[in-house]
DNA sequence: CCCGGACCTCAAAGCGCTTTGAATACAGCG
DNA sequence: CGCTGTATTCAAAGCGCTTTGAGGTCCGGG
């Protein structure tokens, strides 16, 4: 069934249907109802392709996510889109996903971008000096940058948490907690959020005059398995860290194993402070939640930057807007005074 | 730059310039080379949608993915589609996602297939008696299920893991160690995967004279806490298990977190068998792995089940096809004979 | 009674591509 | 030289929708 059809079928004209449908004011009550009722009947609905073509919008919203070196899909990713799905939905977009190894990924958007099959892209983790900025520009796609560049300054969409910040509170309750000797493992380090999160807990550490020792700091793909295989490195080398800062939940249930298997207890024995973006398959739950955690919700953010870019669509004049989250700071069960300090201090 | 400008450029009509750049045979080489030269010039790139619409093709696939009640989203979805994505670059196809409340799961369907968005869609996750088959068989659109509905003789593709016998394969070898009191914590039973494990289990223990124990079964989303909790229930009741069989690494890192909290030691005082969906951001991993475990590459399955599907898409006439696959049973560290009988037999 | 305006409806053009059916050019053949 | 066949190119129609510009009808005011 298609318009010319449906239009037959009432003695109308397609054009008449057409408006009637999409709530035209030109069109005479009892017709619209007609038609309304018509349509409903015989099942009938635009083809997209169709109207897409006549009306030059895609209506359609592009995700580009890359696998990193290591084939690992981020599994954030899946969180993101379910709260960007939601902001679709209300606004009538469809989401297209483009899934390639990580280093085809500006073409990816490229490609998007010059067949016309979307309206606007998310950039999904951008690096430190990430050249998806200026390609979108030149190519003239309105997008939406989830994190930032180290030069937000430049005029485009983002929506980022305070990275740095929340790791300089961590690092500083920490501290504030006696401990002095803190890991930090964290994400990979060309990602621009965690090189911010390094800067935080660097600058923590500088404010009360110790310096980071590099034996205690790691980046790398957010794993259970990287959590624990570096915390049970860095606890059987000499000189241990008496608490871990990780930079995902993942990374701390690594660490927790880890702490756990070498029979100590995490909160008294070592602390495990990490960021926690609220996944919903891996709650930091309980009725005082496992562990002391930064956290924001990633899937929030999903909604919010589709909801900031479909604005930025359909009103390409206004100014670039920009958002910056901060982090909540809760306390779960996954900290203490250190040992040493607690019997002597 | 569209197909008229760059026919024009190049002073050929656009029939010829079209046929040039999609390989038909009835050009000119000389012309051929002139029009791919000038189209990379000019980055020209044919406009999707008008293709799409003029071939009648999507060139899509859809993807529903429903949030389920308590707003969670799948963290194998993400798994799923890494692999489908790359069939898909390999075919041509991109990937419309749409997610919604589990409610309107079978609308979301029925809008894309009445659009015209796509031409095939992919069915996560069936329940078991499930109405999106019917549904689909009657809009006509192809489709692939993962996983398979309890009719499974009736006219459909569909992928699926063997998962009765892997179920019943992991029963049987924590029997054999001597174990009496295995708990399943399962994933929700309302789906037809978690039935069938359920089935293997009881098959299991049927063999062997044994009755399943209302009070060591378990159906719930698979999460982390989920394992926790129940783990730590069961393990603090009366008469506690010594096994556990989880429907997921996440439930198996929620059950070991709580065996670990007791102060047990996995793999001697309590054994933890658990499917492992090869989740690339929670391996079992280690020299020797972490779990004895069922493995079945989720994302293998989804590559697998893409290809499929545009097989089907691209031979509609041909007889749908089915692949069930076996899960690899690996032995890990988490399990061992139950103390009693080691002590005593 | 005529005219302007409000209201409703329509035919046709256009979105950018593919594909059909026809046209042109040229070589080879008898 | 006329004819057939092959190789190459083209004009035009069509995919299903929206939108423009125009036409028709009906009403009240002059």
């Amino acid at each position: 069934m298609n318009l010319k059809e449906l239009s037959k079928l009432l003695n109308l004209s397609a054009t008449t249907v057409s408006r009637a449908l999409n709530g035209y004011p030109e069109v005479n009550a009892a017709t619209r109802a007609r038609v309304v009722e018509a349509a409903r009947r015989y099942g009938y609905a635009p083809n997209q392709v169709a109207k897409r073509l006549a009306t030059g919008r895609a209506l359609t919203i592009g995700h580009v996510v890359p696998l990193s070196g290591h084939q690992m899909i981020n599994p954030f990713f899946s969180e993101f889109i379910a709260g960007a799905g939601e902001a679709y939905s209300a606004g009538g977009y469809d989401m297209l996903v483009s899934i390639v190894p990580e280093v085809e990924e500006a073409e990816a958007y490229g490609a998007m971008a010059r067949h016309q099959k979307v309206d606007g892209v998310i950039v999904h983790g951008p690096k430190l000096l990430d050249p998806r900025i200026d390609l979108l520009h030149e190519l003239g796609v309105p997008f939406i940058v989830h994190g930032r560049d180290s030069r937000p300054e430049r005029d485009y969409c983002w929506i980022d948490m305070n990275n740095r910040r929340a790791f300089l509170r961590a690092t500083e309750f920490l501290l504030d907690l006696g401990h002095r000797r803190i890991a930090l493992l964290n994400g990979p380090e060309t990602m621009q959020f965690a090189h911010r999160r390094r800067r935080g807990y660097e600058d923590a550490l500088a404010a009360r005059g110790l310096a980071p020792d590099p034996a205690l700091m790691r980046g790398a793909d957010m794993t259970e398995s990287y959590g624990h295989g570096e915390a049970l490195r860095m606890m059987e080398g000499h000189d241990p860290p008496t608490a871990f800062l990780t930079a995902s939940i993942l990374v701390a249930f690594g660490a927790l194993r880890a702490v756990r298997e070498l029979a100590l207890e995490p909160g008294r024995d070592v602390s495990i402070v990490t960021h926690d973006d609220d996944l919903s398959f891996l709650k930091n739950s309980g009725a005082v939640p496992l562990f002391t955690a930064t956290r924001s919700s990633i899937r929030a953010a999903g909604r919010r930057a589709a909801e900031m870019l479909i604005d930025h669509i359909e009103n390409p004049r206004a100014e670039p807007s920009r958002e910056l989250w901060e982090a909540d700071l809760t306390l779960g069960r996954s900290t203490g005074p250190p040992q040493h300090e607690a019997r002597h201090g």
